[in-house]
DNA sequence: GTTCAATTCATGCAATTGCATGTAATTAGA
DNA sequence: TCTAATTACATGCAATTGCATGAATTGAAC
């Protein structure tokens, strides 16, 4: 039989969702009218600019972006099409595939981490000190751990 | 001339996307588990539940769940058509209308929250204590501020 | 008291998401 | 090695979301 969660608990999570949500809301923003994709995708163009060879496994970009398979599935389908990224064959496994980006790909994640960056600053930087600011991600990632 | 997020800055803001990512998942396949309407019902529905009459202008809604105004609208729709709310003029702006709760939705808000209750604590308050949770509370309301 | 802007809510349409399922290939187990 | 379970990825379909816009009031300026 669990206990409830205290009040401290309960005020935290639902913080967590508002100060997420405005957040997001506010870069998302910030990034349409600087011409950026979405955050989606510049997750994923981040991940494999800053792969070894530019290239991953759609499996392996799950894991670290979170994205549901079916959802990454497509949202590749979109990259491929703006010609961010190409799917090549997998050596190793035929079930599998590799998602290389390509120079254009680089060049909007590039572009897109310039005005990124402003947001962050912005919406999050200016409202916390570094030593808030750490202090804030080690907790945060307790509840991820 | 903006100045770059810090380090620290920017791996708060990451963490902040992930723990709530991983959090929300969680808590959301525990309140499907539980036979639960999606949290963005419930927040609603505990919005009526706890307003003075037990009603409340779609407007003053969108303003504490931060729902946007169209998919509030839409909203509106399933909870009425599930029979959890109900929609009545309104005397004062014929423009608006009352959201009014109903006894099955005072009945789902309270079933739901022993499910969600649960949760909370399973996911956030068992890697938090009270303390922990009141500094996270606190930096992230600044951020909202 | 007219007129024009702002507010409140709804909705058509396209894009995205979630869910279930399908296909193909690999791995594990008897 | 043959079979069954697992893994990797795609896709049809329904539900949800985002966006633009519409319709009806209300409020404000004059």
């Amino acid at each position: 039989m669990s206990r409830n969660p205290s009040e401290a608990v309960t005020r935290a999570w639902i913080r967590l969702n508002r100060a997420r949500d405005r957040v997001l809301g506010a870069i998302e923003h910030d990034l349409k009218a600087g011409g950026c994709p979405p955050l989606a995708w510049y997750d994923v163009l981040l991940e494999l600019a800053r792969s070894a060879d530019g290239r991953l496994r759609p499996v392996e970009i799950e894991k670290v972006t979170l994205v549901a398979q079916y959802n990454l599935s497509r949202l590749l389908d979109r990259l491929e099409k703006e010609g961010l990224v190409a799917r090549a064959p997998c050596e190793d496994d035929a079930r599998g595939q590799w998602v290389v980006i390509t120079e254009k790909g680089r060049a909007t994640q590039a572009r897109t981490w310039k005005v990124y960056a402003k947001a962050i600053q912005k919406h999050v930087g200016e409202k916390l000190d570094d030593k808030s600011a750490g202090t804030l991600a080690e907790l945060l990632g307790r509840l991820t751990g």
